[in-house]
DNA sequence: AGAGATACCTGGGAGC
DNA sequence: TGCTCCCAGGTATCTC
C-alpha cells in the first residue's frame, strides 16, 4: 500500500512523464472513488497544460497552468500509468486523461480509497488548502526528536497512533510506523506522554532512516508505467517484522506478538521493545 | 477536546 | 466446490 516513499517516487516519475504536457480530453468511468469524479468532466480541463508534479504527505499535486491542480492520493490500492489509451481498459480503471503526445494519464483502484480531484492552488508552488491540516514532513528539519517529544505531552495515547497521526507528522503508515518502532525498541502500546526525549529522537532517527531507505528501493520506476503498489516493491523483503505475527525476531529470537491499535493490526516483540 | 470506533471498498484467503 | 466471514489499508466522520 502506498506511503510516503511510494508516493514520493510517482511524483517523481509523474513529474517527469507530465510536465509540460497538454491535456486533450478527460474519461471518467465510475461516479465516485472516495470523492465524486464527475467533476473532473465539468472542469475545463483540455487546453491547460501540467507544470509540474510536488509531493505533500501522501498526496500528490500534479500543478497546472492556471492556478488549479490534480490533487490525488493513492489511498491503498491506487496506480497510475501514463500509457497507450488504446490498450483496453482494465476492470478498476475508472478515469483518463488524454496528453497531447498521444498517451494518457490512467487511475485505477480497486478499492476506490483513492482520490482524484481538481483543487486551487492559491500560487505557483504553493499548497492548496485541502492540505492546510497535515503535519510536518518526516524527512525535513522539522521533524525532530524535540518537535515529536513536544507533540507527545499531553497525549494519552499509543505512541503507535501519534506517530500514524498525519496532523502531527505526515506519510507513516500502519507499515513504516511498525518497522519505525521496532527499530527504535519502543513498545507501539506504549502511552505517549511517557516517552522520554531520547526515545523520540531514536523515534525520529529511525524513521527517517526507514523511509529514506525506502525511497531508495522505490527509485526504479519506470518513466512511463508507475506501479504504486508498495507492497510488491523491493522494501517488501527489508520487512523485519510487519506482518510477522509468530515467527522469531531477527533481534532477540523472542515469538514476536501482534495486538490491536487504532484498529490496525501491530506486530512487535515483547524482547525488544518497551 | 481528545481519543477510540466506524464506514468506505474489493479481493483474497481461511474455514466449513 | 462453493459459500460465508474476516482482513488489509488511510482518512473523514461519528460518538463518548
Amino acid at each position: 500500500m502506498p506511503e510516503l516513499p511510494e508516493a514520493e517516487n510517482i511524483g517523481r516519475a509523474l513529474n517527469r512523464v507530465l510536465t509540460g504536457r497538454r491535456i486533450t480530453a478527460v474519461e471518467v468511468f465510475t461516479p465516485a472513488m472516495r470523492e465524486p469524479l464527475l467533476p473532473l468532466l465539468e472542469a475545463g480541463l483540455p487546453g491547460h497544460c501540467f507544470t509540474g508534479v510536488r509531493r505533500r504527505g501522501r498526496y500528490l499535486v500534479a500543478e497546472l497552468d492556471d492556478r488549479r491542480g490534480l490533487l490525488m492520493h493513492f489511498g491503498m490500492s491506487g496506480v497510475v500509468r501514463v500509457e497507450d489509451p488504446a490498450i483496453p481498459k482494465r476492470k478498476h480503471e475508472h478515469v483518463f486523461i488524454h496528453l497531447d503526445d498521444g498517451r494518457a494519464f490512467r487511475f485505477e483502484c480497486t478499492r476506490r480509497f483513492s482520490i482524484l480531484k481538481v483543487c486551487r492552488v492559491p500560487e505557483p508552488g504553493a499548497w492548496p488548502e485541502e492540505l492546510a491540516a497535515l503535519g510536518v514532513e518526516p524527512l525535513t528539519a522539522a521533524f525532530s526528536g524535540e518537535m515529536f517529544f513536544a507533540a507527545s505531552r499531553g497525549r494519552r495515547g499509543c505512541v503507535k497512533n501519534l506517530l500514524m497521526d498525519n496532523r502531527v507528522v505526515v506519510g507513516i503508515g500502519n507499515i513504516y510506523a511498525t518497522e519505525t518502532l521496532f527499530a527504535a525498541g519502543v513498545d507501539p502500546r506504549r502511552e505517549a506522554e511517557t516517552l522520554l526525549p531520547e526515545e523520540c529522537g531514536r523515534i525520529v532517527r529511525e524513521a527517517r532512516r526507514i523511509l529514506r531507505r525506502a525511497i531508495e528501493l522505490g527509485g526504479s520506476s519506470i518513466s512511463d508505467f508507475l506501479n504504486v503498489d508498495g507492497t510488491e516493491g523491493k522494501f517488501a523483503q527489508e520487512l523485519r517484522i510487519y506482518g510477522r505475527r509468530g515467527e522469531r525476531c531477527p533481534v532477540c529470537g523472542k515469538t514476536i506478538e501482534m495486538v490491536r491499535l487504532g484498529g490496525r493490526s501491530s506486530c512487535y516483540c515483547p524482547g525488544c521493545q518497551r
